[in-house]
RNA sequence: CGCGGGGUGGAGCAGCUCGGUAGCUCGCUGGGCUCAUAACCCAGAGGUCGCAGGUUCAAAUCCUGCCCCCGCUACCA
């Protein structure tokens, strides 16, 4: 098996407050799916990512609880990292666009972009607020709109008459912040040439056939009418622009999406730095043959198909202006872009602010990692807006995770050990045998493929089947009843059972890392079968006076692989524990009833 | 005429690219089993595949029009 280098780039969670399960079955649960098995098909993986620290919204939320921005964002990225940590996302590094490293990444690749000529300087007339001077982003502005008259139009759009507004135009202006009256003044900001790159991004687009068809369809269409895009904002809450005249000046930042997505890459050099290695982030972003994997819900693809790869290309001095590579060296595209649509809330959208929301950390006190990462695998918004409800959560935690696989783990192993006390050696196999061990061998190849293209539904589909195929030979071999008759043909039958469970195992490690391991532990013996990761406390480089941060990180090779490993006659099985918890039906009642207080 | 996704038995979905007995997971009814967290296995009932046209020997699947639901619309993230 030839080994690949795979970048596995996920959404960066936006630091203004927890996360809640619709934001982690979009870009979180994929991703996760996606690197355990890229990794247990002996490739080489490096999944990075990291909170979103900046911009107006952290600013707003910061300035209402009366802290700094880095204060609030310093509490919130601990909560998303240790949510995350929970779920048990293996990122090689989990990180922060607020550390010294991305500041540095970002303005390199600030100035690699502005030598080649893709950023430029431009006065537009733009809203701030009188107040505080800070750019007053169009939907922080609301008023009467001009064409319905509707009082609370918003700076971009009415939601009355639906009618795409400018913020100027709006009659009464107000800021949504501290209803002052915004003031609309010149002033002057970098922009991204996106115009620079619509035909090397078109010739790009148009040859990736094998991203999903909604998602290239919807960024060629974008590409018609590509305008500059400003990149800085008036902001004192953000990376410097680094430039003279503009380093030291406290009102002008780079915009927090432009350095968000520079992320995927400063994060991956972060990780190599961390491993002792400075240059071994390199064959994830320069060798033509690794590919990178962008994980994302639906409102992100713009960023990711669009900006992000403009940004590469004038990176790497490929667009109408030509150019030449930056200091790092040209940099590689994403090979594929995986979009997730959304998730919603008993019908509704998540809304923390009307409390239709279940945030990680209060679902991950009250149920299993693996019980949501079971739904969220099975029912999630793959390619389509899905309902997340709680009757369903119960129903499939209860019937397919406990009933159907938990229990087939549970009866095969307590009969192995009840019976036997110890693994059987298998004896002359019938042809039933064989053909249960060849449907549990096909599922490798079956699954891994399904996963390799991001069809992670029908990839665990498949891998269940293999549980009901299990349970229906139990069923019809009846072992249980030649304890007597036939020991032989009962040792037999019970080890075929015992191979298709530790089989089943494998092929679920990628959904189910914990109860996974946990069925591992139990027939072989030995912890360790898929790594959990680490929430660990570092410095920056330059320690004076920084503060230290706490990054996720871990080592995931554990050399498990996808593929039928045999069992090991003889070893002593313990009577079993179940490893799933069944739900008790009263937890639909009292989880809507915390959903909607005083309804 | 902004863009995209969806409307398939009670629920949630697959199938639609490359037309040809409508499938899966549940629920329901009946039966079996009793190793297992009352879990597991089998059988059955239940759908004119949003509506109306069209193409075809044949349409859930292709074409046209319409209705309804959802999301997006990048200088919010």
């Amino acid at each position: 098996m030839s080994s690949e280098h795979i970048l596995t780039a996920v959404a960066w969670p936006y630091a203004n407050g927890p996360r809640h399960i619709g934001h982690v079955a979009g870009f979180g649960v994929p991703s996760d799916v996606f690197a355990r098995y890229q990794r247990m098909a002996g490739n080489k993986v490096l999944m990075v990512s990291g909170t979103d620290e900046h911009g107006t919204p952290i600013q707003v939320q910061a300035d209402k609880e009366g802290v700094t921005p880095r204060a609030l964002a310093d509490r919130n990225a601990l909560v998303i990292a240790k949510d995350l940590q929970n779920l048990g996302l293996s990122y090689d590094l989990f990180t922060r666009t607020t550390t010294q490293n991305h500041y540095e990444v970002t303005q390199q690749l600030f100035l690699a972009l502005l030598a080649n000529g893709y950023i430029f300087p431009q006065t537009q007339l733009g809203a701030i607020s009188p107040s505080t001077g800070r750019t007053l982003p169009d939907r922080y502005i609301e008023g009467t709109c001009p064409i319905c008259s509707y009082p609370s139009a918003r700076g971009d759009q009415c939601d009355n008459c639906g009618n795409q507004l400018d913020p100027i135009d709006l009659i009464d202006p107000r800021s949504r912040i501290n209803g002052e009256t915004p003031k609309f003044v010149e002033t002057e900001h970098y922009f991204l040439d996106l115009p620079a790159f619509a035909e090397v991004l078109g010739d790009w687009l148009k040859k990736q056939d094998h991203w999903r068809p909604n998602v290239q369809r919807f960024s060629l269409n974008l590409l018609d009418d590509l305008k500059p895009r400003a990149i800085t904002r008036d902001l004192d809450w953000g990376v410097p622009v680094p430039l003279d005249g503009w380093r030291d000046r406290p009102d002008k930042r780079i915009y927090v999406w432009f350095d968000a997505v520079i992320g995927y890459l400063s994060a991956s050099i972060e990780w190599a730095r961390r491993t002792g290695d400075p240059d071994a982030w390199r064959p994830f972003w320069q060798d033509p043959d690794s590919r990178a994997y962008y994980f994302m819900g639906k409102d992100n693809i713009v960023f990711h198909s669009e900006i992000w790869p403009a940004m590469l290309f004038g990176y790497s001095g490929i667009g109408a202006k030509g150019g030449k590579p930056g200091p790092l060296g040209a940099l590689n595209r994403p090979h594929e872009v995986v979009s997730s649509e959304f998730l919603t809330m008993e019908g509704k959208k998540f809304s923390s602010s009307r409390s239709v929301v279940i945030y990680v950390g209060d679902m991950l006190s009250r149920y299993d990692a693996d019980a949501l990462r079971y739904y969220l695998a099975v029912a999630g918004p793959e390619s389509q807006d899905t309902d997340f409800t709680w009757s369903e959560f119960v129903r499939r935690n209860n019937e397919e995770l406990v009933g159907t696989w938990g229990n087939l783990v549970n009866r095969t192993v307590s009969m192995v050990s009840k019976n036997l006390g110890a693994i059987p050696a298998a004896g002359a196999l019938t042809d039933a045998d064989h053909a249960l061990l060849e449907t549990s061998r096909g599922a490798f190849a079956t699954v891994g493929e399904l996963l390799a293209r991001s069809r992670q539904k029908a990839a665990i589909g498949e891998a269940m089947n293999v549980v009901g195929a299990a349970n229906k030979y139990l069923s019809d071999m009846e072992p249980w009843k030649l304890r007597t008759s036939d020991p032989d043909r009962m040792a037999s039958v019970l080890h075929v059972a015992l191979q298709i469970v530790d089989d089943a195992k494998t092929l679920l490690t990628p959904f189910l890392p914990s109860s996974s391991s946990q069925v591992h532990a139990m027939i072989r013996g030995a912890d360790g079968w898929a790594a959990m990761p680490e929430l660990v406390e570092v410095d920056e480089p330059t320690a004076a006076g920084s503060p230290s941060y706490s990054v996720l990180t871990g080592n995931y090779e554990t050399g498990a692989r996808w593929a039928s490993t045999p069992i090991e006659a003889g070893r002593l099985l313990a009577p079993p524990t179940p490893i799933f918890a069944k739900l008790d039906p009263s937890v639909v009642d009292e989880e809507l009833a915390r959903l909607a207080p005083g309804d």
